[in-house]
DNA sequence: GTCTATAACCTGATAGAC
DNA sequence: GTCTATCAGGTTATAGAC
């Protein structure tokens, strides 16, 4: 790996674990190797370099979604794939995360690629549930976008209060209460 | 308002915007008004003053919530009027944001009133959801503690999208949807 | 209780040699 | 491309006068 792809991976990693206002240029050179010169000459600072690393996050989160939407079977289950996905329930969400900085938030370029990237999954998630009113698995009484948006809430909010806990099983017991409420909404039982 | 109180309420405001991280003494310092001798005078140190603004934090957001709780009425009508609660939803939660901040998830001290905080909050909307089940106003066939924990990561990721969004809107969406989801699962619809 | 002085280190960069 | 030197200001205190 290049010196460039190592400053955004340690960046990346950083941003992750202690934001943008706990992450410093010297915490960043020391975890990739590289020197002071070298983040200087591949970036113009903190800003620039947090920019791309915030890229790459949302570029892999969003990958990851539409590979468990683009799974084969009954919405439902494709849901259920999703948010059940193996994750560190501890860590937290990299994007999410970052709405929590003020430097992040207050920077138009920086708070983008946070925003488009759930704009975009919610906006798909929706998506899909309306297909499964269309298709009969799921009642029409449901307002997808809210539903969808409701979701999301519950992966997010899930990550918090298994922090809170110092627990990954909140999450999974969020993800349960969610999912059980999305089923007892489904016009018939259907195997799970 | 006294010095003492004057440096809480300020390290209470700054770690809501800014996190623990993000504030310095020299911002509680000039937010309040104190000078460097007075805050040491206090306190020990940011920690501790840290833990006064926490635990305050986490009362304040308890006898919130124990007020919407303890209101008269259906249970279902409590539980909308505390999620609907006013609220300045871009702002975000004063207690959760606080999981966010690796030093004070890594200090127990600091951490202890943020995990209490969830699992009362938790624990009695559960309860009220089991007696909601037992008056008959709920179907039975939902888990009272998964519901609950999936309504709360609801309110704490509705604040997540809605900073990501910039739009308070977001939360109320994400409220809504969870709130047509809880409606499906009565066994029989009853005025709004 | 509050004030100023001091300190050792960190932050986020710029400059120029190699 | 990478290195070291330098810098103005911030961080998180401690010490002691008032």
């Amino acid at each position: 790996m290049d010196t460039r792809r190592r400053l955004i991976e340690s960046t990346r990693e950083l941003l992750w674990e202690r934001g943008y206002v706990g992450t410093s240029p010297k915490a960043i050179q020391e975890r990739s190797g590289a020197g002071q010169g070298s983040m200087y000459h591949h970036f113009r600072g903190k800003p620039d370099l947090a920019l791309a690393a915030i890229r790459a996050s949302a570029d892999e989160m969003r990958a990851r979604a539409e590979a468990a939407f683009d799974e084969p079977g009954p919405v439902v289950g494709r849901v259920a794939a999703y948010l059940r996905r193996e994750r560190d329930a501890l860590k937290g969400c990299p994007v999410g995360r970052l709405t929590q900085d003020p430097d992040v938030m207050a920077d138009p370029k920086l708070r983008a690629p946070v925003e488009e990237t759930f704009a975009r999954l919610t906006g798909r998630l929706a998506g899909l549930l309306a297909e499964g009113q269309a298709d009969g698995e799921l009642g029409t009484g449901l307002d997808p976008s809210a539903t969808a948006t409701a979701l999301v809430a519950v992966l997010q909010g899930g990550y918090v209060l298994a922090r809170a806990a110092a627990s990954a099983e909140v999450y999974a017991h969020a993800v349960d209460g969610a999912l059980a409420l999305l089923a007892a909404a489904a016009p018939r039982e259907e195997g799970r």
